[in-house]
DNA sequence: GTCCATTAAT
C-alpha cells in the first residue's frame, strides 16, 4: 500500500521544472496545454490523497505551497482533496479557507467540508454549513446525509437528527442501509431505546455496523443510567442482542467484541466471558490490544485476579492502558505487592503512566495503608511525570488516612487541596468517623455533604444511618424532609448472579423466584450457625429496600434479608460444591451484610466475589479484600 | 467524500 502513493509523491515533485515551462506565453499549443493541465490536476489529485495515506501532512504542505505558487486553481478534485487533508489533520481553519476558495462547489465539497467539522469537534459548525448548502440549493446525497446525522449524535440534536431524516426519506433513501443505521445510532445516543428498537426490528437488512451500533448503544445506557438498577438492565439487553447477532450467522469483529465484554465486566458475567474468550481466540482478535485489554478487565471484574494475570501475560502487544488495567486490577484484588511490582516493570518497559495509573498506585498503597509509599508515588507523579493531582488522587490519600483512623490527617487534606471537596470526599470522612467513632468531625461533614445538595439515595441513607445510631433524631428528620424535597424514593436494591448464559435477579426479601422456600430455609440454617460464631447484626439499621407490595410482614423469618443474601443462597443451591459465587449488586453494601457474608464463605468453604455500587470484595475463608473498610452504609 | 469505533479509576 505504502509504495504506490511513494511512486505518485516523487512524481509529483519532479513536475516542478514542467510546471515552470507553463505560463500563458509558452510556445505550446492550446491542446498540449489542456493536456498539460489535466495531468497535472491528476497528479496532484493522486499525491494529496497519497499524503493523506501517508500521513504527511508536511509533503501536503508543500503541494499546497506549489498550487498557490503556480496558481493553480482550486477545481473541486484538487480542492475537496486538500479540504480533506487538512480536516485530517486536525486544522479545520485551512480546510474552510481552502473550501471557499473552490470556484465551483459539489456535493463533494460540501460533504468533505461538513465532515471535516465533524472530525474537528466543531459539530454545530457543520450543521450550519450544512444548512448553507441546503440555500444553495445542492442536493445532499447519501454521504452528506449520512455526515449530518452524525453530527446530530455528537451534539444530542433529536429534533435536527429527525428533520434529517425526513428529508432523507423525501429524496428517496428510505431503504439506505447506511442512513438507518445513522438515525438508529442517533436515537440510541439520545437513550431513545424504544424508537431505536423498533427501526432495529422494523430493518429488513442489516450489517455489522447495525447490531455493532446497538449493543455499543446499549453499552453506553448501562454508563449513563441513574442507577446501577438500570444499568444492568441496559447490560443484560446488550447480551441478548449479542447472543441474536451470533444466530444471524454474522461474524462479530473486535469491535463488537471488546464492547461485549466490557458488558461482561460490568454484569459479573464470567461464564459468557469466558465464551467470548473461546470466540475471540478462534476468530484471531485475541491479538488486538484493545479486545485483550477488555479481556483482562473482565477476568478481574469477574473475580478472578489468576486469570487476568494469565491473559495479560499471554497479550503479544500490550499498550499503556493494558498496564493500567491490570495494575488496578491488583489493586482492587487488594494485592498491593504485584500492583507496585508491575508499576516498575511498565516503567521499564518503557510506558509512561499517566493519571489513572497513578490512581491504581495510590489506591494500591492506601489499601494497605503504605503512606510513606503512597506520598512518594504522589511526588513522583508531579515532579517525574509532570501529572496534576486530580480528586480521584486526593480521594486515594484520604481514603487511606481514613481506613488508618487518622482522620484529622484526612480532613487535613481536604482542606489543603485546590478543589471544592465533592460529595465523595465528606461520604469518606462520614464512613470513617463513624467506622472509628470520631463522632464530632462526623457530624461537621455531614453537614457540609447536606450543603451539596446530593442527587443520590445512597448518600442520604449513610446520613441517615449515622443519625439514627448517633440517635440525633431532629438530625433524622431533616434528613428525610431534603430527601423528599429532592424527590428521593427508597433504594433499588436488587442482586443478580450470573450462571451459565442467564442471569437471576433478586430484590430484598424478593419471593417471586420458584426456588424461595430452599433460599429462605438456607439463610436461616446460615444465619443461626453464623450467630453461634460470633455473627451479630447491628440493630439499629435503616431500611433500604423498596416500597412494594413483597415487603409486607415476613412469613418466613423476622430477619431482614437484603437482596445479596439471596442470590448467594441461589448460588450455593445451583452451582457446584466448590464454584465460587459472583453476585453483583445495585447499591452499597451494608456491614451487617458484609459481616455476615464473610462467615458464610467460612461456613460454606465458598469463594464469594460482589460488587457493589462502590467495589469488589472477594470472601475467602472468613475475610474480605475490600481489607474491612468498603461499606458506607 | 459517508454509518458503528471498542480498553483503565477511589
Amino acid at each position: 500500500m505504502a509504495s504506490l502513493p511513494s511512486v505518485a509523491l516523487s512524481g509529483t515533485l519532479k513536475l516542478e521544472p514542467e510546471l515552470k515551462k507553463l505560463p500563458a506565453s509558452s510556445v505550446a499549443t492550446e491542446k498540449t496545454r489542456d493536456w498539460f493541465y489535466l495531468m497535472i490536476y491528476d497528479m496532484i489529485g493522486i499525491a494529496l490523497n497519497a499524503c493523506s495515506s501517508l500521513n504527511s501532512i508536511k509533503l501536503g504542505r508543500q503541494l499546497h505551497a506549489y498550487i498557490i505558487k503556480y496558481e493553480i486553481d482550486y477545481d473541486p478534485s484538487i480542492g475537496n482533496a486538500l479540504c480533506s487533508l487538512y480536516s485530517k489533520f486536525g486544522s479545520l481553519d485551512s480546510a474552510v479557507n481552502v473550501f471557499q476558495g473552490i470556484g465551483e462547489k459539489n456535493v463533494i465539497s460540501w460533504t468533505a467540508l461538513i465532515s471535516a467539522c465533524g472530525e474537528n469537534g466543531e459539530a454545530a459548525l457543520g450543521l450550519r454549513f450544512f444548512i448553507a448548502m441546503l440555500f444553495e440549493d445542492i442536493e445532499p446525497n447519501e454521504f452528506t446525509l449520512t455526515s449530518v446525522l452524525s453530527l446530530c449524535c455528537v451534539m444530542l440534536a433529536l429534533g435536527a437528527g429527525r428533520q434529517v431524516h425526513s428529508l432523507s426519506i423525501k429524496l428517496g433513501y428510505q431503504s439506505n442501509l447506511r442512513i438507518k443505521n445513522s438515525v438508529m445510532y442517533l436515537y440510541l445516543k439520545c437513550g431513545c431505546m424504544n424508537e431505536a428498537q423498533n427501526l432495529f426490528n422494523k430493518m429488513k437488512s442489516t450489517n455489522l455496523v447495525t447490531w455493532n451500533a446497538m449493543i455499543a448503544g446499549h453499552a453506553q445506557a448501562m454508563d449513563l443510567a441513574n442507577d446501577d438498577f438500570s444499568a444492568y438492565q441496559s447490560g443484560t439487553e446488550a447480551l441478548s442482542i449479542f447472543l441474536k447477532l451470533n444466530r444471524t450467522g454474522l461474524k462479530p469483529d473486535h469491535f463488537t467484541l471488546s464492547s461485549i465484554l466490557t458488558v461482561c465486566s460490568r454484569l459479573s458475567a464470567l461464564e459468557q466471558g469466558e465464551q467470548l474468550h473461546a470466540q475471540t481466540i478462534k476468530s484471531g482478535f485475541l491479538s488486538d490490544v484493545v479486545a485483550g485489554t477488555a479481556l483482562v478487565n473482565m477476568y478481574s471484574k469477574c473475580g478472578s485476579i489468576q486469570r487476568a494475570s494469565k491473559a495479560f501475560v499471554e497479550m503479544s502487544t500490550r499498550t499503556m492502558i493494558s498496564w493500567t488495567t491490570m495494575i488496578t486490577s491488583f489493586a482492587q484484588h487488594g494485592q498491593h505487592q504485584q500492583a507496585l511490582q508491575l508499576f516498575e516493570d511498565m516503567r521499564l518497559a518503557g510506558f509512561k503512566p499517566n493519571q489513572i495509573t497513578f490512581v491504581g498506585v495510590l489506591a494500591a498503597c492506601g489499601h494497605v495503608g503504605m503512606v510513606d509509599e503512597a506520598l512518594g508515588y504522589f511526588e513522583m507523579m508531579q515532579k517525574e511525570y509532570r501529572i496534576k493531582p486530580v480528586m480521584d488522587h486526593y480521594g486515594c490519600l484520604i481514603a487511606m488516612f481514613v481506613r488508618l483512623g487518622r482522620l484529622e490527617e484526612a480532613f487535613d487534606i481536604i482542606k489543603k487541596m485546590d478543589f471544592n471537596p465533592g460529595e465523595f470526599m465528606w461520604s469518606l470522612l462520614i464512613a470513617g468517623c463513624r467506622f472509628h467513632g470520631k463522632q464530632e468531625l462526623g457530624f461537621y461533614a455531614a453537614e457540609q455533604l447536606l450543603k451539596l445538595k446530593p442527587k443520590d439515595t445512597e448518600t442520604y441513607v449513610m446520613l441517615l444511618n449515622m443519625y439514627i445510631s448517633a440517635e440525633r433524631w431532629q438530625d433524622v428528620s431533616k434528613v428525610r424532609k431534603l430527601m423528599k424535597e429532592e424527590k428521593l424514593g427508597k433504594l433499588k436494591d436488587w442482586s443478580w448472579i450470573s450462571i451459565k448464559d442467564k442471569v437471576h435477579s433478586f430484590k430484598t426479601n424478593g419471593r417471586l423466584h420458584p426456588h424461595n422456600a430452599e433460599m429462605y430455609n438456607l439463610l436461616e440454617e446460615l444465619l443461626e450457625k453464623a450467630k453461634g460464631l460470633g455473627y451479630q447484626p447491628l440493630q439499629r439499621m435503616e431500611v433500604i429496600h423498596d416500597d412494594e407490595e413483597e415487603e409486607e410482614n415476613n412469613p418466613i423469618s423476622s430477619a431482614e434479608y437484603h437482596s445479596e443474601r439471596l442470590a448467594i443462597a441461589f448460588g450455593v443451591l445451583n452451582t457446584q460444591k466448590d464454584a465460587p459465587i459472583r453476585v453483583i449488586k445495585s447499591v452499597i453494601m451494608c456491614k451487617n451484610c458484609h459481616d455476615f457474608i464473610k462467615v458464610i464463605s467460612k461456613l460454606c468453604s465458598r469463594e464469594i466475589i460482589i460488587r457493589d455500587s462502590r467495589r469488589l470484595h472477594r470472601f475467602v475463608d472468613g475475610h474480605c479484600s475490600c481489607a474491612e473498610f468498603g461499606v458506607l452504609l
